[in-house]
RNA sequence: GCCGGCGUAGCUCAAUUGGCAGAGCGGGGCUCUUGUAAAGCUCAGGUUGCCGGUUCGAGUCCGGCCGCCGGCUCCA
C-alpha cells in the first residue's frame, strides 16, 4: 500500500507518495528547470523527500539561491578535474560558490600555472559530458574522521571537528568531496564552465598558515550567457577609473615618485576641488568649524595617541632631527585633540566640530595598493565631534542623514553599511565598547538604514558604522564611517565644564564622509564612467567654430560663459569638425557647441550633449543661463534645450 | 608581505627557432576656408623596467631586484 501525504508547491496543494523525492516532484511537476528547493524555507537538495504538510518552492538558475547550487556542483567538478589532473597527489581544502561564480582551495605539491587552466577546463568539459549522477550518502563522524586519517586529508578534517551533526558527502564517481550541498543531480547537469583566476589564499585567510592555490571560476547554462559575462568584464574595463585617469589625463601614479602616491593633473585636481569647494560649503552649513594641522608631529603625540602601540605596523618609521624624533601621520584625530584642549571648555560650546581634509600617509603592503582606492597617502575628509553624552545619539542620526545626503549629491545610491564591532586588539572597556557599538546601531535603526554586522572590524578605539561603494567590478570600498570613540579623549584628558561645574569627558565621534578623498574620486571615475556632470567637469562645454571665420563668435561665445563663471575651451578649426566632435566624446565633454555661419548669423548656438545623438539649437543667452541652472543644481548631464 | 601573471615610443600593440627594434594613435611642422565620431604630407620620439649571467650575437634564454595587474591577508 503507497503511504499518500499532502504537501504546498508554490501555492498548489497537492498529494505525493510518502517517498517520492523533490526531484520526482519536480519532473513530475514539469518542472525540469529546478535545481534545489526551498523546503519550509530552508534551501534543500532535490534528493531529500519533503515532509507532510511542507511548504515547496523550486528554486531555479534564475534564482540566486539556485546559482548558489549550479556553482557549487561547478567547484566540485572543478576539484573532480584536478584530482585527474595531478593523478590523485593534493589536498582538498574548501570550494564555495561566491557572489559571482565559485572558486576552489588546493593544496598542490608544485605550483600551478595560469596557461594550465586551459588543461583543466578540458577535463571539466568531459566530466560534465559523460554526465555523471551526484550521490548523497551520510556517515558517522568517527567514520569521516578514519576515512580522512587515511587519506591524509588534513584540511577536512580540520573541517570536520567544527562540524555540527552528521557529516554528509556528495561522490561522484571516483570524487567526493566533504559537503552540507545541496548540488545538483548529475555533472551533465551543468552547462559551460570557465576558469578565470589563479591566486593564491591562506587557510582560513591565516596570514600565517599554509598558502593554498586557489582556483577561481564561473559557470553558466550557455555558451552565449558566458559570451555576455565576458562582455561585461569588458565594459567594466573601460570604466576602471586607472585606465579613465589616463586617458582623460586625470591623474597619474609614478614609479619615481613612489607606489601609492598619487600626481594629480589639472583635470584630476580641478575636479577634486569642486568636490571640496561642495564638502566645505556643506560643513559649514551643518556647524563643522575648519582646522589645518601639521603633517608631522613628534613620536610623543603617537604614544599617547596609542597609536605607536596599535598602528605602529601602518606608520611610515621615525625621523630625528635636534634629539627630536617624528612621525608622519596616519591619522589626524591626536591634533584636533590638541585644538579642543588649547583651552578650557564649556558644556555650553558643545557639540564642538573640527573638520580639516587632512593629508595622511599610511604604510600599506605592496600587494594591496591599487590606482586611487588603495594608496599610501591619501587626503580624509576627516571630522571630529566632541559632545556630551545626551548628544551622542542626535549627532549621529544627523551624521547620517548627511552622509547619505552627500553620497547622493554624486548620484550614489547603492552602497552597503557595516557595522564593525571590537577587535582582538582594543582599548578601553568591554562596557564602553558595547554602548557605543549600541549607539551606533540605534541610530541606524531610527534611521530606517539597513545594516550588516562586520564583527571584529572595528579600530582600536572603538567600533564605526562603515558605509563600502562598489567599484566597476562590484568590488566594495569602504568610504563613508563613523566612529564613536570613548578612548582617545581619555588618553589625551580631554574634559569640558559641566553645568554643575564639575568636569566631564566628552564623547568623540570620528568620522570621514568620502572616507578618503582619493578612493571617492576613484569610485566616483567608475560610477559617472569618466563622464563627469557639468558642475564637476573641469570644461563642461568646448565651443567648435565650424570654420576658422566663425572664431570670433566663438570667443564671443566664451565670454559669455566666463561671465557667468563657467569654464569653456575653443577648439580652433585647424582639425575637421569631425575630428573635434569625436575627440569632444572621447573626452567626454559634457556639451560640445558648434557654431557656423547660420548660427552666428542668428545669434544662436547648436549643443550637442554628451551620449546624445540628436543636437539642439537655442540662443547663446538661453543656453548660458540653463548650463547655469544645471551647474547650481549639481543635475546630472542633461541636455540643454 | 604571500601566490600567479605581466613589463617594447606618451598610449595601444607588432617583432619566425636568439640574428639590423616596427605600426597605429598621440606630439611638432607644413598644406587644406573645414557642418556633426578620425583631412593630407612630413619630422621627432627607444639604454626594450633595472642589475647581473649564458651566447659570436639577448626584446627573446637564466638569476636577482623594482613596478604594475588579479587574488589572499590587511585597510580609508
Amino acid at each position: 500500500m503507497i503511504v499518500m501525504k499532502q504537501v504546498n508547491v508554490m501555492g498548489d496543494k497537492i498529494e505525493i507518495p510518502d517517498d517520492q523525492s523533490l526531484y520526482e516532484l519536480a519532473k513530475k511537476l514539469e518542472k525540469n528547470e529546478a535545481l534545489g528547493a526551498l523546503v519550509n524555507g530552508e534551501l534543500q537538495d532535490l534528493r531529500e523527500q519533503p515532509p507532510e504538510g511542507a511548504e515547496i518552492q523550486f528554486v531555479t538558475y534564475e534564482d540566486s539561491a539556485g546559482k548558489h547550487i549550479y556553482w557549487h556542483t561547478a567547484s566540485h567538478v572543478l576539484a573532480h578535474a584536478m584530482q585527474y589532473y595531478m593523478d590523485g597527489d593534493l589536498k582538498l581544502a574548501i570550494g564555495p560558490p561566491v557572489d559571482d561564480g565559485f572558486y576552489y582551495d588546493f593544496d598542490l605539491p608544485r605550483n600551478l600555472s595560469e596557461d594550465e587552466l586551459e588543461n583543466l577546463e578540458g577535463i571539466i568539459q568531459q566530466i560534465i559530458q559523460r554526465g555523471i549522477p551526484i550521490e548523497r550518502y551520510s556517515c558517522s563522524v568517527e567514520e569521516a574522521r578514519q576515512k580522512f586519517k587515511e587519506s591524509g586529508a588534513e584540511y577536512k578534517l580540520e573541517l570536520l571537528d567544527e562540524l555540527d551533526g552528521e557529516p554528509s558527502f556528495y561522490r561522484q564517481q571516483d570524487f567526493e568531496d566533504l559537503c552540507g550541498g545541496p548540488h545538483l543531480m548529475s555533472t551533465g547537469d551543468l552547462g559551460v564552465i570557465k576558469l578565470t583566476k589563479l591566486a593564491g589564499a591562506y587557510w582560513r585567510g591565516d596570514e600565517t598558515g599554509p598558502m593554498l592555490q586557489r582556483v577561481y571560476g564561473v559557470a553558466f547554462q550557455t555558451e552565449t550567457e558566458l559570451e555576455e559575462y565576458e562582455k561585461m568584464l569588458e565594459e567594466a574595463k573601460k570604466r576602471d577609473h586607472r585606465r579613465l585617469g589616463r586617458e582623460l589625463d586625470l591623474f597619474h601614479i609614478s614609479e619615481e615618485v613612489g607606489p601609492g602616491l598619487i600626481i594629480w593633473h589639472p583635470r584630476g585636481a580641478e575636479i577634486r576641488q569642486e568636490i571640496e569647494n561642495y564638502w566645505r560649503n556643506r560643513h559649514r552649513e551643518e556647524g563643522y568649524r575648519s582646522v589645518r594641522t601639521p603633517h608631522l608631529a613628534q613620536e610623543e603625540l603617537w604614544e599617547v595617541s596609542g597609536h605607536l602601540d596599535h598602528y605602529k605596523q601602518h606608520m611610515f618609521p621615525r625621523m630625528e632631527m635636534d634629539d627630536r624624533n617624528y612621525r608622519v601621520k596616519p591619522m589626524n584625530c591626536p591634533f584636533h585633540m590638541q585644538i579642543f584642549n588649547s583651552r578650557t571648555r564649556s558644556y555650553r560650546d558643545l557639540p564642538i566640530r573640527y573638520a580639516e581634509l587632512g593629508t595622511v600617509y599610511r604604510y600599506e603592503k605592496s600587494g594591496v595598493l591599487h590606482g586611487l582606492l588603495r594608496v599610501r597617502g591619501f587626503t580624509q575628509d576627516d571630522a571630529h565631534i566632541y559632545c556630551r553624552p545626551k548628544q551622542l545619539e542626535e549627532e549621529l542620526q544627523q551624521l547620517l542623514e548627511f552622509t547619505t545626503e552627500i553620497l547622493s549629491t554624486f548620484g550614489f545610491k547603492d552602497y552597503e553599511i557595516f557595522v564593525s564591532t571590537r577587535p582582538d586588539d582594543y582599548v578601553g572597556s568591554e562596557d564602553r565598547w558595547e554602548l557605543a557599538t549600541n549607539s551606533l546601531k540605534n541610530a541606524l535603526e531610527e534611521a530606517g538604514l539597513d545594516y550588516d554586522i562586520d564583527p571584529g572590524e572595528g579600530v582600536y578605539y572603538g567600533p564605526k558604522i562603515d558605509l563600502k561603494i562598489r567599484d566597476s567590478l562590484d568590488r566594495e570600498w569602504q568610504c563613508s564611517t563613523i566612529q564613536v570613540d570613548f578612548n582617545i579623549p581619555e588618553r589625551f584628558d580631554v574634559a569640558y565644564v559641566d553645568e554643575d561645574g564639575e568636569e566631564q569627558r566628552p564623547i568623540m565621534i570620528h568620522r570621514a564622509l568620502f572616507g578618503s578623498i582619493e578612493r571617492f574620486f576613484g569610485c566616483l571615475v567608475e560610477h559617472y564612467g569618466g563622464a563627469f556632470p557639468p558642475w564637476l567637469a573641469p570644461t563642461p562645454v568646448w565651443i567648435l567654430p565650424v570654420d576658422p571665420a566663425n572664431r570670433e563668435y566663438a570667443e564671443e561665445i566664451a565670454a559669455q560663459f566666463r561671465n557667468e563663471n563657467i569654464n569653456s575651451s575653443i577648439q580652433p578649426a585647424s582639425e575637421s569638425l569631425g575630428k573635434r566632435i569625436r575627440t569632444a566624446i572621447k573626452q567626454k565633454i559634457p556639451y560640445a557647441i558648434i557654431v557656423g555661419s547660420d548660427e552666428e548669423e542668428a545669434r544662436s548656438v547648436e549643443v550637442r550633449t554628451y551620449g546624445e545623438e540628436e543636437s539642439n539649437t537655442l540662443s547663446v543667452d538661453e543656453a548660458v543661463q540653463r548650463l547655469r541652472q544645471i551647474i547650481d543644481s549639481r543635475q546630472p548631464i542633461t541636455p540643454l534645450g
